[in-house]
DNA sequence: GAATTTATGTTAATATGTTGTCATATTCTA
DNA sequence: TAGAATATGACAACATATTAACATAAATTC
């Protein structure tokens, strides 16, 4: 008799190995693939946001480290170079003199919609390839679920904010 | 009637924009819990990668790298701050002058068995609290078949290597 | 055996990501 | 309304990731 069946923390080890390659890979084959518009992985993370009917005014810099689940400081950097590179335009909030409104240029508009769509549409294709809508459906259920356990291992007790 | 089926686009989308939040969280929540220890989430990777008996002789930079899958630059400055901190120690080898063998210490040893397993384990309990056998074995298998389709999308047709 | 090619690892430039700290502006409280 | 607490975004220091370019050593080819 022998016992093959793995242990939980076996399983346990072997998901966050490939959950850290997953990630690494991501990047790396996410930032090729827009890289001829001048987009990275992270920034393309970024126009997904701005171009939502939802964020059709612009959003903060809070409010997108927030949605993104990364640092304002991070960010900060980020869109920094964005702007730079005419994707983004930032204008203060006259409401609240702290606050910088992001927001979407023409450019941006259109090297989203019209030259990074096509691409990220042939790479959501060949990185999917062979996963039925049932498969990606339980694969997106596992994310959040993995996501949700991260998000209270952040921060002990955050009131399960959404 | 309500097609309220989400598209493949649809789903693809989703799925990348948690597997994205999931990576940055796993950096973040890793790292914070191994922390104490003075390693990173990168660095427990490259211990478990040591730690295992196939590796009882070390490893070089080159078959780290491909183990890890990460580049052999960005291995190197990772093995220089272990080799600054004490966890690992590094030879050249002596039949190939070139190459350098990359092995734990005694000290990076005991951080790594006495220290950072517990620490370790009690994080795989909360990030996978509420997944059964079942859903760990799944999830594990939907994680596989992505980082393949993603090797391949890296690198067109490389033989198929494991 | 000499010349070319390949393999190994490092350095440099750039883009993420983190935490810590700070300046400033707004809001809350007394 | 004055003062304290909070919110917002920036800067710095650090660790990670990438690609490009390089020096050196080994292997291959002629």
């Amino acid at each position: 008799m022998i016992d093959s069946a793995p242990s939980r923390t076996d399983l346990a080890n072997r998901i966050f190995f490939r959950l850290y390659q997953c990630a690494n890979m991501l990047h790396k084959t996410g930032s090729r693939a827009v890289q001829d518009e001048g987009l990275t992985t992270q920034q393309w993370a970024v126009l997904g946001a701005l171009s939502r009917p939802e964020a059709a005014d612009g959003m903060n810099i809070g409010e997108l480290a927030r949605y993104l689940m990364v640092s304002r400081q991070n960010l900060s950097g980020v869109i920094t170079r964005m702007e730079r590179d005419g994707h983004l335009q930032v204008q203060t909030d006259p409401r609240d003199r702290r606050s910088r409104q992001v927001s979407m240029t023409r450019h941006g508009h259109h090297v989203w919609s019209e030259l990074a769509q096509p691409k990220i549409k042939a790479y959501y294709e060949q990185a999917l390839a062979d996963f039925s809508i049932g498969d990606m459906a339980h694969s997106l259920h596992y994310l959040l679920k993995l996501l949700q356990n991260m998000k209270e291992l952040d921060v002990p007790d955050p009131e399960a904010e959404a």
